[in-house]
RNA sequence: GGGAGCGUAGCUCAGUCGGUAGAGCAGCGGCCUUUUAAGCCGUGGGUCCUGGGUUCGAGUCCCAGCGCUCCCA
């Protein structure tokens, strides 16, 4: 890039820009500018063979280097963004950060060639460059690249934020997620734990036998849980769509199919509110397996998270937020009916006692279902109770529409939720197949609740059952949540990218 | 939806009783060969979220709006 190009670039720059930041943007394009001038391209290209600095300091104990002495027998190269500088005549030391880490860089001005030297007064903290060098440790034992050569990646032109503390203002860290990310390296450490909790969940659902699916996201039918959907439009069709809620009745085709075990792992959107548990769009890993039931189900659940914690490192007992949470399995079942007797007092089967209890929490609702009312109660004053995980189990049938009922008593559901410091993570159902009790509780739901579950029958699904579905167990995991737990993350907002965020009404 | 709080320099934050706006980091100039939030000297930088109002005078008090955070539902 020439210096001539540079001035066209900041003079249209600076027609969109505040005044007080031209400072900044001016200080920097200029010396973008006699970087070319210096034959130097300020947006430097393939640089290949870097050591990731984890690498680099691993290998600096590995060889045993001392303080004061350096491995003269190889080169190694490093790139990165410079966070941080100390400048003392003719040394200097910088630090270099990649996604693995930071290494100190050494320079020396009787070490690299003049031309170099005078280029560390072109670099500025947020540049990306490359170095290579000989490692070393510094006297007081610092694993340091002692540079002989600089090479300019990429001029960054505005300021970083501050050194010590980061960035730190939470808005401003998810709308510019990726300043977070490179200021900020616990965030960088919870994302790639992320992505490796992911893969480790993938490995054992693909050992168990399970085929990874993709089913629709957008659905013309919404279903498979109780929540408002997001609503778009496809033009050509001209037809309305819901963004799913759930991938659920299109797994279980897959099963009418002949697909055995099938998972997906995938976002569900549902349109509701934002909270510290609760986003917009979220992933959820989603299995069902033919011939199973709701046992295999807490099994895979547990293994799940076994796998995480492997994969992440450390042992079962985990800290979160203020808790010391043991994943050691087998987790307790207890059953929904003993919980609300011990936390809330009454029993599920006496409805007036229920009714009264959930009036004292300001829960009234005469035309809700006694289920309904005992839900909220079960939320209300049992939920928050249950820390270690736990599997919750003998659900009131009328909140299950999918589940098959206990036999010998068909006011209860083969199901499950899962809960670990008062958040569901999981829910799992021994799956209802039989296509004319199917009917009836959608029918049941469709009148009950309306807008808020389903809008329309879903005829076809209740075809695809008419096929025959095999008997089968189900299971969601909320993914973000998991990964919550097992990163200390106090919000589900820190173990996603991009999370949903207003607008900002300038820039 | 309700309650509380926050919004000041690029970033992190002070700002008293209403009297013309401050620090640290970052920037710029200078010194400096073992620093590591380097240090020292000097110096530039402000739509005090937006719009009204009260007042001789508003970052500060009042009203409305916008955005964010926490708690509750």
């Amino acid at each position: 890039m020439t210096g001539k190009r540079l001035s066209a670039a900041r003079n249209s720059v600076f027609e969109h820009r505040t005044p007080m930041s031209d400072q900044y943007f001016e200080d920097r394009l200029k010396k973008a500018a006699d970087l070319a001038d210096l034959g130097i391209d300020p947006y430097g290209s393939r640089f290949p063979d870097v050591a990731p600095n984890a690498q680099l300091r691993s290998l600096a104990e590995s060889t045993g280097l001392e303080a004061g002495q350096s491995d003269e027998s190889a080169t190694r190269r490093a790139a990165g963004r410079i966070v941080l500088r100390r400048v003392m005549g003719s040394l200097a030391f910088l630090t270099l950060r990649d996604s693995t880490g930071d290494i100190q860089i050494g320079l020396q001005k009787k070490q690299v060639p003049a031309e170099a030297w005078g280029t560390l007064k072109l670099l500025d903290l947020g540049d990306i460059c490359g170095f290579d060098g000989q490692l070393g440790k510094t006297k007081t034992g610092e694993v340091t690249l002692w540079a002989t050569s600089i090479t300019f990646l990429t001029k960054g032109l505005r300021p970083l934020p501050e050194k010590w503390h980061g960035l730190t203002d939470v808005d401003a860290r998810y709308r510019q997620r990726y300043v977070d990310l490179f200021s900020n390296p616990e965030v960088m450490q919870t994302m790639k734990a992320r992505s490796v909790i992911i893969d480790a969940i993938r490995t054992l659902m693909r050992n168990r036998g399970f085929l990874e699916v993709e089913t629709p996201m957008l659905q013309p039918i919404y279903g498979g849980a109780a929540a408002r959907p997001f609503t778009t439009h496809h033009n050509t069709l001209d037809m309305d769509l819901f963004l799913r809620i759930s991938p659920e009745l299109y797994l279980k085709r897959l099963l009418v199919g002949g697909m055995e075990r099938v998972f997906e792992i995938n976002r569900n959107f549902r349109n509701e509110g934002i909270s510290t548990q609760h986003n917009p769009e979220f992933t959820m890993m989603e299995c069902y397996q033919a011939y199973g039931d709701l046992s295999d189900m807490m099994d895979v659940t547990e293994a799940m998270f076994a796998a995480g914690i492997e994969a992440t490192g450390g042992g079962f007992a985990r800290r979160f937020r203020e808790f010391e949470i043991d994943f050691t399995p087998p987790w307790p079942r207890r059953t929904y009916s003993d919980l609300l007797r011990e936390y809330a007092g009454v029993e599920l089967n006496d409805a007036t006692a229920v009714r009264a209890k959930a009036a004292e929490f300001g829960i009234v609702n005469a035309k809700a279902d006694d289920a309904v009312i005992a839900n909220k109660l079960f939320e209300e004053t049992v939920e928050d109770k249950l820390i270690q995980p736990t599997f919750v189990t003998e659900y009131p049938a009328a909140l299950c529409p999918l589940t098959r009922r206990k036999p010998g008593d068909s006011s209860l559901a083969l199901r499950f939720e899962a809960y670990v410091a008062g958040m569901e993570v999981g829910n799992a159902y021994t799956e209802l197949n039989d296509p004319t009790i199917q009917r009836e509780t959608f029918s049941a739901q469709v009148e009950g609740e309306g807008d808020e579950t389903m809008r329309v029958m879903d005829e076809d699904f209740l075809t695809a059952l008419e096929f025959g579905m095999p008997p089968a167990g189900g299971l969601g995991v909320g993914i973000d949540r998991l990964v919550m737990l097992l990163t200390n993350s106090s919000s589900i907002r820190d173990v996603i990218l991009f999370p949903l965020q207003r607008p900002q009404a300038s820039e």
